[in-house]
DNA sequence: AACTATAGGTGTACGCTGTACACTTGTCAA
DNA sequence: TTGACAAGTGTACAGCGTACACCTATAGTT
């Protein structure tokens, strides 16, 4: 018979190598996450992995452009508030989506999706009439927000009402004389019967950053 | 003569491990931060380290307890909104000073001054008469802000004027062709001529959110 | 058709990490 | 003097990232 080959694996590629990446981190954290761990996941010895990518690192670095490809890019459609605004929130999903990204968004070697991003995102609010300056204000205040939020949002476990009125008081059990802290106990209890929704809470911050930003926009330049 | 013990090293203590690590942290950072090379600046067998913290995990939650502690919690003699600015510049501060901490300020096991802290907090913006629900919301897009700002202030090297050019240029010159990125460009042109500075920056973007804030307040209450 | 270069996958090995466990030593109380 | 207890030591193990040498299957050239 005719030199059947029969397991016959597809090859990795770079390609296949990053998303599989981002699906065993997605699903087992940064911490459990290992070359190790990712080749196995493959179907591949460890140093199989060195062949598509340099290292650890610069795998890293891919994964996070991943995730900034995923980010909707501010539409030239719609007027800047608008457009930061879906801009926003989408990286707020994305960030939901891939947690272990969240402190790795801008500390890693930029991907061209992170370029992109970046580039349009000062682009934005440049045509929005904002001067250089003011632009980088309005940038940097609503990405460290962004950030600062997932960030937050990831550590604290106040997702629904319910979880947040656990997280909160969870918190509060593990100090022992909680009259020291009447505040502390006042979001334990109001906290579950809030109906706190970190979607909105993070909406509701996010719009009182871009009014504040619209109050400051050269008033000659285009409308809304 | 008389039995002497000629060396005789100060013995360890809980605190004098937190304090060595702390240290050693700041001027190693997080990644070289290990249990072996704390031993060794505490001339010390690592094996030594466990009889005063459980294991690295609760060593780091003592660590970032410790930076907690750093933080001026805000004043009841000011206004609220002076004591949540000073608040802000502190956190701010000591994020600088310990910016191996920056990621896990809210995601360990908070100890004591980390509850002092957020119950005073949540004191100050009930006390200056913000619902329960607002004063969530205040709280929330400060802390997020904070946060996400010393973590874009690591990632990105924007320090002073110069630095900042610098960073851009480097950033700009990661990709080859930046006339796809006019807007990266710019940044990377005007930047270093803006006269910029992260402690502007941060006190810019962090009046914004208190003017906004101080827009919600209930009007019945304490005046300023 | 035979030869060879090359890309992709393998196996072994090294130094690093956190830390479990058993041991010794130093100090104080009874 | 004895005995308990706290503090420090030494050895060992599993897991990590990855350097390096090796094998093997395919592609191109002659």
């Amino acid at each position: 018979m005719a030199h059947q080959k029969i397991p016959t694996r597809k090859p990795l590629s770079r390609a296949r190598v990053l998303q599989a990446a981002v699906a065993l981190a997605n699903e087992a954290g940064l911490d459990a996450f290992s070359m190790r761990g990712l080749a196995q996941e493959l179907g591949v010895v460890p140093m199989a992995l060195y062949k598509h990518v340099a290292n650890k690192e610069e795998l890293l670095d891919g994964m996070v452009d991943i995730v900034f490809s995923e980010i909707e890019l501010p539409s030239g459609d719609l007027d800047w508030r608008s457009a930061m605004r879906r801009r926003a929130l989408s990286t707020h999903e994305a960030l939901k989506r891939h947690s272990w990204a969240i402190g790795m968004m801008e500390s890693r070697r930029p991907g061209p999706a992170n370029l992109r991003n970046h580039n349009a995102v000062m682009g934005c609010l440049r045509k929005a009439g904002f001067p250089f300056e003011i632009a980088i204000h309005a940038y940097s205040i609503q990405d460290a927000y962004i950030y600062g939020f997932a960030l937050q949002e990831r550590d604290t476990g106040f997702e629904t009402p319910d979880s947040a009125g656990e997280a909160a008081q969870r918190r509060a059990q593990t100090i022992g004389s909680l009259e020291n802290y009447p505040y502390l106990v006042e979001i334990a209890t109001k906290l579950p019967a809030s109906g706190y929704d970190n979607a909105v809470e993070f909406a509701w911050g996010l719009d009182l950053i871009l009014d504040g930003l619209d109050r400051l926009r050269d008033p000659g330049a285009p409308p809304a």
